[in-house]
DNA sequence: TTGGCATAGTGAGGTGCCTCACTATAGGGA
DNA sequence: TCCCTATAGTGAGGCACCTCACTATGCCAA
């Protein structure tokens, strides 16, 4: 799941009021009249951006300890939850993945012995991930430091930047959420 | 590549200074002491979330034209191009993707008959992508009304919230990208 | 009680994404 | 000229992601 691959492309420079943008990006965009769509383009796109360079580097980090950012994550909850065991379909809601695609999570850690499949006694149809002590093992010996890692991605942003980010982040979420 | 998923969770709320946060979220990253951990972590889930949901928006509505938003984006990219052509490589820079993953996408493009592969004659290691009638055809139906619905997304964010989406984007990408 | 609908998970099949290994061509020295 | 290294793309293999179809179980209403 790594991805090193060093894309040298994409310079980020800064315009007459300190603000950054993305050279190639607003090349790529065509001055489209109003510029109110190219600002939105932009603004979208650097997100994106932004998301998968962070996805990347998670991903490359977890793979260094024989997990992807996905498997991680998966851990991350059984081992936060009380019984250390979810249904499958709440993992997947909890990751915003559609439900087969758990499934093919769960088949990657439960082949490596870090989570086990259980049937529900409450729901004949539920599955149940259960993390293993190997499992629980991993996710400790990592998880201090994926947090640290995680950080210090932020380290030059204030309090109101972080707050900021999330609040228009979450802006567009309800947007494509509703309706 | 489209998605519906639905996912149900994840509620968006309003803190009492009028920012948005993610309940559930919020309730899944354990507090850590100086609490500065946890505000880059809901910024960063929150970031990434609006980033997938604007993937799946963007797969769903390409889907209905029988392209994925990478394929889209590709053909938006050699039919601005002024030759009509461009370098695999070039391709998968500008899409920020691993050269390999390039070859999987105009693979599904040239067997669709949107593109063609021709040799490059300055560079015979170069493999070019030429886009075809076909290709032109249908980026130029739905590039109009994709702009749109991208736009949509933002509707309601004044100009000086997208600047400092795409600021703080990049700041993170720099975060990424440097070191 | 039983039929009918909803829900949970998986098999099948396909794209997007990656690494690693390999081929082939380019290009700069010695 | 001849290597030696760098670059461009692809084959092989593998995970993450999806839809659609199907099974099995749960549940409600008649």
């Amino acid at each position: 799941m790594p991805t090193q691959v060093a894309i040298t492309h994409g310079e980020v420079l800064e315009d007459s009021r300190g603000y950054l943008y993305d050279a190639a990006m607003r090349r790529a965009i065509i001055e489209m009249g109003g510029s109110r769509s190219a600002d939105v383009l932009e603004a979208l796109g650097a997100l994106r951006l932004a998301a998968k360079l962070i996805h990347d580097a998670s991903d490359r980090f977890a793979e260094r300890h024989g997990l992807s950012d996905s498997r991680a994550r998966v851990l991350t909850r059984l081992d936060r939850s009380p019984k250390r065991r979810l249904p499958l379909g709440a993992l997947a809601e909890g990751l915003s993945v559609a439900p087969r695609t758990m499934t093919d999570i769960v088949d990657v850690l439960e082949r490596d012995g870090l989570v086990k499949r259980i049937a529900d006694p409450a729901d004949g149809r539920s599955v149940l991930a259960e993390i293993t002590p190997a499992g629980k093992a991993k996710i400790n010996t990592i998880r201090r430091d994926a947090t640290a890692r995680q950080a210090a991605v932020a380290k030059d942003f204030t309090a109101d930047q972080l707050v900021e980010l999330r609040h228009l982040s979450l802006m567009l979420v309800q947007n494509l959420r509703g309706r």
